[in-house]
DNA sequence: GCCGTTCATCGATACGCATCGACGATCAAC
DNA sequence: GTTGATCGTCGATGCGTATCGATGAACGGC
């Protein structure tokens, strides 16, 4: 089984081979007759287009470059939506997804457009302030941003609405008539990294808080894990509070810190109350069921991606900020209201 | 910055484009004065090659195709060290991941390879017997599979060791003296898809059990989470042993079980024992810290690529099954020997 | 029964790079 | 001072496709 170019279909078809291009391709009007003949060759054998050969004479590649964040910090846990999202999305629109990790920072960026490996980039995990941005800023290949920097100037943005979620949990924590909350910050790495997310949620809910003049205390693990968990639980402990409210919005702290607060007799949904930042599906499944205010991994994937071809049709698009708004969900671990 | 092309180079530096090639491929002898000038044009341009340009001349293309088990099944949990792990060791030999996800099944593989998108393919989550396998013995670009179908003839096959994993788990329940096992299979939609490694490890549990005169029993539930869990649970309460060993092959289903477990008021590590097949991280961040035989998604990866790479500078190379041993960790849900 | 159209197809070219053969220059050996 | 060999560079060609201009055929209007 070698590998046919348009020439042997043309020739088997008995046409030539920009007939076969046109048949495929669409552009120009072809007899009914004669594409019947051009299909049943390419079908014969099988034939299929290099790719290298058509970027280089088309200038497009169909393809899409997906910068993830490997290597750099630990937080991959929640990654997979998204990879599977943008993938089957890209499917859908005969596109392929090449993926690039993020530790080689803004020289992936400049391989994937200076390369021309693929027709659009979309760039995840960003930091509040993030050098590739500049380099992003400054090449061909359109660049599509999940999260939103703190200059997302002329940057085409989607991403989860972060200040809306911690309005939301602090909000039904005061509906719910608590007199203190305790917002669970991220690990060190984390914090380090500056990631635009972390600081969007955490600034809103000291806002929403104050809003609600509610005094909140920002309780932050050094680390990940069983034993960061059990530490923040005991200063939560230690808080004084008629009604504790405590918000979570690192995902994979949720369940550690569950936990850990029951192993000190404090249970959720009973002593304290406690609103993680999660997907409904990891939400639905902890143990026991945590109220959540939902991430969207998959909406704010397929909006990226509708951004993306639609910049892809039409490069002139206007560049805005596009924020998926996240919902509540009440399950088990917020004491009812008095 | 609009994009050069080498002939831009070749310009600056004073010298034929062909001479900037070699420069760059190092298949020539030039000169360090000449190589100066052309590093220096190219450094003053950021110029990067033309990937569709190269791959159709030099017919590499320096990409590795990766198929994944997005949107087939519903256990991508385990998936993203896998993947994480093949995009850093592609980087490492300048070599880039396109993702391909399996739901396209066969036409998958063949649109990789045909096209000439990729240079080689790694192909995961194979069933036992899989129709893909037809098309990638039938195609030129080389294939590694992760997984052990039931005929790998003529396949070069990576993956863990099941086998050995089952004999690990049974082998610690028979040393600490358990009368009876039981093995957690599989929900239905996986089992029905019959992936090769979930029969792998239950006919080697099945067989270690019967070599050590132990019975075994096999408890499947049909769906995934915590309902399934609980139902599993109660199967296991009811099974009357004086000591009872439970594998857990399926990672995603060892918490959940431990948890249904002990709200039963059955306390892995006193009442029974549990052995689960999942990541020593995992096994060592679950409630209670589990005692596991491990997966070894990175070992595995390494190994592909290892392959992989060998297989490119020599196509002759012969193909082999390639099995990784996974290891025993003693934690806290086994009971202690008599 | 001639001319302007429309429709379907062909031939030629460009895309940017790798690679092969050729060629001039340098140098050692005699 | 001539001959070979070696080294460094150049020009030309091909990879497989998309696309542009051209061409020929069919067709309708007068």
């Amino acid at each position: 089984m070698s590998t046919f170019t348009s020439k042997d279909v043309a020739r088997l078809a008995g046409v030539s081979q920009s007939t076969v291009s046109y048949v495929m391709s669409g552009k120009r009007p072809i007899s009914d007759e004669t594409r019947r003949r051009v299909l049943d060759a390419i079908d014969r054998l099988t034939y299929e287009p290099n790719a290298g050969a058509r970027a280089l004479a088309s200038q497009r590649t169909t393809v899409v470059g997906l910068v993830v964040p490997f290597g750099v910090g630990v937080d991959t846990t929640g990654l997979l939506p998204f990879i599977e999202t943008i993938a089957g999305v890209a499917r859908t629109r005969d596109h392929d997804v090449l993926l690039v990790t993020a530790d080689e920072g803004s020289a992936g960026i400049r391989r994937l457009a200076g390369r021309s490996l693929c027709d659009a980039i979309i760039l995840m995990d960003l930091q509040t302030v993030d050098d590739r941005l500049a380099v992003a800023a400054n090449v061909r290949t359109p660049v599509i941003l999940i999260g939103v920097p703190a200059d997302p100037h002329g940057m085409h943005c989607v991403d989860l609405d972060f200040a809306e979620a911690a309005r939301l949990a602090v909000g039904e924590l005061a509906a719910t008539g608590h007199d203190r909350l305790a917002l669970i910050g991220h690990p060190a790495d984390i914090v380090h990294r500056d990631l635009n997310y972390v600081r969007r949620f955490a600034d809103a809910a000291r806002a929403a808080a104050d809003a609600h003049g509610l005094p909140l205390e920002v309780i932050a693990p050094v680390e990940w894990g069983r034993e960061a968990a059990r530490g923040a639980a005991a200063r939560l402990a230690a808080i004084e509070a008629r009604r504790l409210g405590v918000v979570v919005p690192a995902s994979n702290t949720v369940q550690p810190l569950l936990h850990a607060l029951n192993a000190r007799g404090l249970v959720p949904g009973r002593d304290l109350s406690v609103i993680g930042l999660l997907t409904d599906a990891a939400a639905a499944e902890a143990e026991p069921p945590v109220t959540n205010v939902s991430l969207e991994p998959r909406d704010v994937s397929r909006r990226a991606m509708e951004t993306l071809f639609r910049l892809l049709e039409d490069r002139t698009a206007p560049p805005r900020i596009d924020l998926i708004t996240p919902k509540l969900t009440r399950r088990q671990t917020v004491l009812p209201g008095p």
